[in-house]
RNA sequence: GGCGAGGUAGCUCAGUUGGUUAGAGCAUCGGAUUCAUAACCCGAAGGCCAUGGGUUCAAGUCCCAUUCUCGCUACCA
């Protein structure tokens, strides 16, 4: 096997949020798997990860718990770098975007593409607010409508006359930030014309050819990723802006481009790459080798981050230059448990660093469950029940057992020693071949991304041993044939230490328990299918137990504590910020009755209702079709917000709006009088 | 709404360029066995391959329509 070298990535963790076993078994897991397996190769490998510490998303959370966001993103890189250490994914470096290395990275990569003219400036006028030195989006400034005259139109629009403004229409603007007057800069947005690389993108995505060469087998990508690409490619690729307003994230690294950050696209991916630079700083080793020339970049993730791998990031990589393409981006499908979504919000998860909390001594356990039902094609389930039943029958009963009687026979016959392998019968060569071919299956299996597969495959080496055992009945030949049954257990010894081999990808903790117990120990894949791996002579130890089997307390236990997190009382947002009397009375909320609803065309979840107010009838937008059929909505009297500006929505112009309960599954829920009060009623 | 990917045994999934009775593991049932974690081994049963059309000598596999699930996107005042 010739040596290869690999670039893997894992997907960068957004660290607003623990690690929930759908992460781990769409992404993490599998990505280690195969760099365990191409180490156990001699492949050249680097095993990049880290978080991504920017993002408006990182910021709101960091409002709503009263802190900032340097506190969120401190407290979440060190839960989910704790739970990846303590799971054993063996990433090279676990770095995060937030280091000082990975803005200058960043900032680097966005001059170069601006230096090699590969952005579009969008130059306009903009109001700057000079004390909060940032400029102001259209919603942060106020000032007199020039139509209607009132104070408090806002730079897109009165919400008085409802008229449509851009922000130097008001007369008299302030800033909502510190209420100054700002005043007039130019700023500049920094575009991607993406549709400039629709041509080579096309080729290389479907055949894998990038300037006439061919750089990666187009058939192993998957289906999904392919489909989604070419989708987007042929639907027209657009510009999209890099740079944002934002004070959270890599300052924009040019002058005058204050209140200006990348955009997660230019500063999330390159996080990959400033990861490997500080590896290669730690070890002496230059970050370049592992972004240039022959090199297998591999970007492991999940189904929702397939343009941004497979279309804008190569975009970038080529129009940097020097740096190589992925070679694939295996995007899994998405995880589910019990029945339902995982879900942060809802906090329908299994965390996975409160996993090892509760059992710390059941970590491959997992991993195995885990890799068996992993998304690699379709979205999968994870059951507790499933759980239970997988380590029981399968890690327990095939693979813990079949150990347990080949090194307790062994014990028992010949205190432990590996007795010799003697003449060889028809059968005997027929269960070699068998290990013999078996390394070699799920070698084609982990370069293909089929890991489920590969350990499926890996697990048939014990059911190979437990037949031969069953077959050759050693403890009853043991009386009659001696000699024989040395053979039948050397054969059975080397099973296992095959098993010590094979089985360090997908559960390197088993893989060394085994190894104890043999005293035994390659991390060589080119031993694994081979019987003289260990020595007739060689003492092996007394085993103990591998896999102690799942009790169904712990199923119970667990469900029980999902469902208790359906009831669990959840976080709403805080109070906001004072409103005046003034302000409140402005509102013109009364109930309205709803005559006639129809779903709005190319639209999915809006209404459009006729409603009775009492003064008039009038249309409304509204977005509930996910909630209410048109059917059951007609004859409901709800509460409308009256004296909004019409707006035009997907065509149909809306006067007013309805309001909305809403809980912490978004679910919503019409606001109805108590009382069978009619149309018109005022609420105060 | 547009686009992409899926819908195959009770469960988790394979099914290569269309080609004989649709496969595996687990669960179920029956048998055998006792070295081993009441484990292993053998066998059986179990599928209108989402639904309805079509192309073909031949369709799970190709085409069209419908439906459900997930993702991207639009839209939720």
């Amino acid at each position: 096997m010739t040596k290869e070298k690999f670039t893997v990535t894992a997907a960068l963790p957004y660290a607003n949020g623990p690690l929930h076993l759908g992460h781990v078994a769409g992404v993490y897991l599998p990505s280690d798997i195969f760099v365990r397996f191409l180490r156990m190769n001699n492949h050249d490998v680097a095993f990049i990860c880290g978080s991504d510490e920017h993002g408006a998303a990182i910021t709101l959370r960091a409002k709503k718990e009263g802190i900032t966001p340097e506190e969120i993103v401190e407290r979440y890189n060190g839960i989910i770098g704790k739970a990846f250490n303590d799971f054993g994914i063996s990433f090279d470096i676990f770095h995060r975007t937030s280091s000082e290395i990975h803005h200058e990275t960043a900032q680097e990569f966005f001059k170069v593409l601006d230096n090699k003219r590969q952005f579009t400036k969008e130059t306009s006028e903009q109001y700057y607010d000079e004390e909060y030195n940032q400029f102001l989006a259209d919603r942060y400034i106020t000032g007199t409508c020039p139509s209607c005259k009132d104070d408090g139109a806002y730079g897109d629009q009165c919400e008085k006359c409802g008229s449509a403004l851009s922000p130097t229409d008001l007369i008299n603007p302030k800033s909502t930030l510190s209420g100054n007057t700002p005043v007039m800069r130019t700023t500049s947005h920094w575009y991607l014309p993406m549709q400039n690389h629709e041509q080579w993108l096309k080729e290389w995505v479907n055949d894998g050819v990038l300037d006439g060469v061919k750089q990666h087998d187009a058939s192993k990508w998957r289906n999904q990723v392919v489909g989604q690409c070419m989708s987007w490619i042929d639907g027209g690729l657009r510009p999209r802006a890099m740079t944002r307003d934002l004070d959270w994230g890599v300052k924009v690294p040019v002058k005058g481009s204050d209140g200006k950050v990348l955009y997660v696209w230019l500063d999330a991916p390159i996080g990959y790459i400033s990861a490997t630079k500080q590896w290669a700083i730690d070890n002496n080793k230059n970050w370049k080798d592992y972004w240039t020339g022959d090199r297998k970049l591999v970007h492991f993730i999940g189904k929702d981050n397939i343009v941004f791998h497979a279309i804008i990031f190569p975009i970038l990589l080529k129009a940097h230059g020097d740096l190589i393409l992925p070679d694939n981006v295996p995007a899994y499908a998405f995880l589910n448990l019990e029945g339902d979504k995982f879900s942060t919000s809802r906090n329908w998860a299994v965390w996975l660093h409160e996993y090892i909390e509760r059992y710390p001594d059941k970590i491959d356990e997992l991993k195995y469950v885990l890799t068996s039902i992993a998304p690699e094609t379709k979205d999968s389930e994870f059951t507790w029940k499933e759980y239970q039943t997988r380590i029981n029958s399968e890690l327990a009963d095939i693979l813990g057992n079949f150990v347990n009687r080949a090194l307790v026979l062994t014990q028992k016959y010949y205190d432990g020693k590996v007795p010799a392998l003697g003449e060889l019968t028809d059968y005997d060569s027929d269960v070699i071949a068998q290990i013999n071919a078996i390394p070699g299956k799920i070698s084609a299996l982990s370069y293909k991304y089929k890991f489920r597969e590969a350990q499926a495959e890996a697990m048939n080496l014990a059911r190979l041993g437990n037949k031969y055992l069953a077959d050759m009945e050693p403890w009853k030949l043991v009386k009659t044939d001696p000699v024989r049954v040395e053979t039948i257990m050397n054969i059975a010894l080397q099973i296992t230490a095959n098993l010590s081999i094979v089985l360090q990808p997908f559960l390197p903790e088993t893989a060394e328990k085994l190894s104890e117990f043999l005293g035994y120990k390659t991390s060589s894949w080119g031993h694994a299918g081979n019987i003289d791996l260990i020595s007739v002579g060689h003492l092996t130890n007394k085993p103990s137990i591998l896999f102690q089997k799942i009790e169904d307390s712990l199923v119970e236990t667990e469900i029980e504590k999902l469902e208790a997190t359906k009831t669990v009382e959840t976080i709403f947002d805080p109070q906001k910020e004072d409103a005046s009397f003034d302000e409140f009375t402005k509102m013109d909320i009364r109930l309205g009755t709803i005559l006639e609803a129809e779903k709005v065309k190319k639209a999915d979840k809006l209404l459009k209702l006729i409603v009775d107010t009492g003064l008039d009838t009038r249309t409304i937008v509204s977005g509930i079709a996910k909630h209410y059929s048109p059917e059951e909505v007609v004859g409901k009297t709800v509460t409308v917000l009256m004296n909004l500006p019409p707006r035009k929505i997907r065509g149909v112009e809306s006067q007013g709006m309805i309001l909305m309960a809403e809980d912490a599954n978004g679910n919503l829920s019409f606001m109805s009088p108590e009382k069978a009060f009619e149309a018109g009623c005022g609420i105060h």
